[in-house]
RNA sequence: GGCCCGUUCGUCUAGCGGUUUAGGACAUCGCCCUCUCAAGGCGGAGAUCACCGGUUCGAAUCCGGUACGGGCUACCA
């Protein structure tokens, strides 16, 4: 949507509170933000929204910083980046709050207010009795004197301060560019607190005169408070500053449609980076989850959503988290990575976690062959390892998959089979002992035994490998290695009949 | 209670009044490839576009209502 009072450069802002890590909700909000910045040349905003000090921590500031760096989130301004209009912690611009609600006071858009939190309750508790259609604040204070009010508060009166929503402002129309035009009657909203009586601002408060502050023209965040941007609004034009343009973008739930929570899995960031995906394919997930550039793309690369992401293809309605759309697209990147990349960036960091290669076990071809032969069966990250396992078992520790050594090995002719690898593989040598010299050795062996090749393969790979799965055979034995190879062939003829 | 939002295959979506026998992707099923498992290729099934009315020559697309789901209505964010 474009709006021709709205033509300055872009500025977005990404406002997480460190109440707790940063959730895929939340990961999708800053992705939206961070592409709708790059495609428009404008300016990303990171600040943290810490005015609620019991559940704000440092820790979570900490782990939100670095899911954002983990998710290639770069931002322009804020926390260890600095910026002309910090800083970008909400904890420090406490002064300027007050100062902006002290204002709106000095100026008749706001007012102090002395009724108990009892007396609300009550009031509310009241209307609700009669049956009002509206049951917010009565405006009680509103009619006090200001004069009057003033000596109360320097009396030491405890008190809050509310916005005074004006009497005759009508519809307040939010322009929003998911929604459209969302229209609000101003008569519904009541003169919200703006400063709690212990002297801090409300939420709807310091998101506005900050927002304002710092010049943002988007903002992009949970759907959950489009119902409070008519009261925003009403801030902004108190504050006397342009209101922005929304874009209220929908929740994303679990698979029963239900908000995403514990029970349905990782709910976190980091979770999901812990479990093996990629950056690249988790922000390739989650811009997906709500957004689409033609209905046709799976694989858009964060270059491309830099690029083309823009707010009016962004869907209304919520979405159903899908970890199996996830994993194909985890795959997807996998794959595309070059031998040598898989090699350094995925297996062998795998390996390391794993505890069974430290990068220095193997030459360099070896780890080119081994990502060759496992990157195509792997799916995250973490398979890697788990693929890999067999190949650093002790010869003599190797276990037998109980299925596969009934199927394949404990069977007529499964000893031939061996017996022939032996001979066939005996003839190579180390230094002949590649792929497809393994492969040129075995082929002949299904026709000089009158047996179909799986029966032939199939008991040398369980008995290289312990199970029925793994690689092409020609692979398989090239990174097991001649000697372990040989070693695991005999002593699985034990088992053959 | 009031106000606001949402509703297209199981899932994510395309669709912005005729080009639609509603397209793609994931998942699922089948076939091919094949020494296994993947990967890859090909194909199938799967949505009376929540429901009911209206506007129109013509509606998934516009309007109204209903249902269901969600949000806000806090001295939470």
């Amino acid at each position: 949507m474009s709006d021709t009072n709205h033509n300055a450069p872009v500025r977005v802002r990404f406002a997480p509170s460190p109440t707790g890590k940063l959730h895929v909700g939340g990961a999708r909000t800053a992705i939206y933000n961070w592409a709708f910045a790059r495609a428009n040349g404008g300016t990303f905003v990171l600040r943290i929204d810490d005015t609620d000090p019991t559940r704000s921590t440092e820790e979570n500031t900490q782990v939100i910083l670095r899911a954002m760096r983990w998710l290639g989130l770069d931002w322009d301004e804020g926390p260890e980046v600095g910026g002309e209009f910090g800083p970008y912690f909400q904890t420090k611009r406490m002064d300027i709050y007050r100062e902006a609600a002290e204002r709106l006071v000095a100026e008749g858009n706001a007012y102090y207010c002395f009724c108990s939190p009892e007396q609300l309750a009550a009031d509310r508790d009241a209307a609700k009795e009669r049956g009002d259609s509206f049951q917010g604040y009565q405006r009680t204070c509103r009619a006090i004197d200001p004069k009057e009010a003033q000596a109360r508060v320097a009396a030491g009166e405890p008190h809050t301060i509310r916005i005074k929503v004006p009497e005759d402002r009508g519809d307040v129309v939010v322009r929003d560019a998911v929604h459209g035009k969302v229209v609000f009657n101003a008569r519904d909203l009541d003169d919200f607190i703006i400063f709690r009586s212990d002297g801090t601002p409300t939420y709807n408060f310091a998101t506005v005169v900050d927002d304002a502050a710092m010049g943002i023209t988007h903002i992009i965040r949970g759907d959950d408070h489009l119902s409070n941007t008519p009261r925003q609004v009403i801030v902004y034009e108190a504050l006397g500053a342009p209101t922005p343009i929304f874009a209220h973008i929908s929740m994303i739930l679990g698979s029963d449609s239900k908000k995403l929570s514990k029970r349905h899995g990782a709910t976190s960031v980091e979770e999901y980076r812990d479990a093996g995906y990629l950056s690249d394919a988790f922000v390739n997930y989650l811009a997906l989850l709500g957004w689409a550039p033609d209905g046709e793309s799976t694989v858009i690369p964060r270059e491309r959503l830099a690029r083309e992401f823009s707010l009016d293809h962004v869907s209304k309605n919520p979405a159903i988290m899908d970890p199996k759309k996830l994993d194909f697209i985890n795959g997807e990147y996998l794959h595309a990575m070059s031998d040598e990349r898989f090699a350094h960036d995925i297996l062998l960091p795998q390996l390391a976690a794993a505890g069974l290669d430290d990068g220095s076990m193997h030459e360099e071809g070896w780890y080119r062959l081994a990502s060759v032969a496992f990157k195509p069966r792997c799916t995250l990250s973490s398979d890697a390892a788990a693929q890999a396992h067999y190949l650093y078992a002790a010869d003599d520790e190797l276990v037998y998959d109980e299925k596969a050594t009934k199927r394949w090995l404990a069977k007529q002719g499964a000893r031939d089979a061996l017996e022939a690898a032996t001979a066939a593989l005996g003839q190579l040598d180390d230094a002949s002992w590649t792929p497809a010299a393994i492969e040129a050795a075995l082929d002949p062996l299904p026709e000089q035994l009158g047996m179909g090749k799986g029966k032939v393969f199939q008991p040398i790979r369980v008995a290289c490998v312990g199970g029925a799965a793994s690689p092409g055979i020609g692979e398989t034995l090239a990174l097991l290695g001649r000697t372990h190879t040989l070693a695991r062939i005999e002593r699985a003829k034990g088992l053959a009949l």
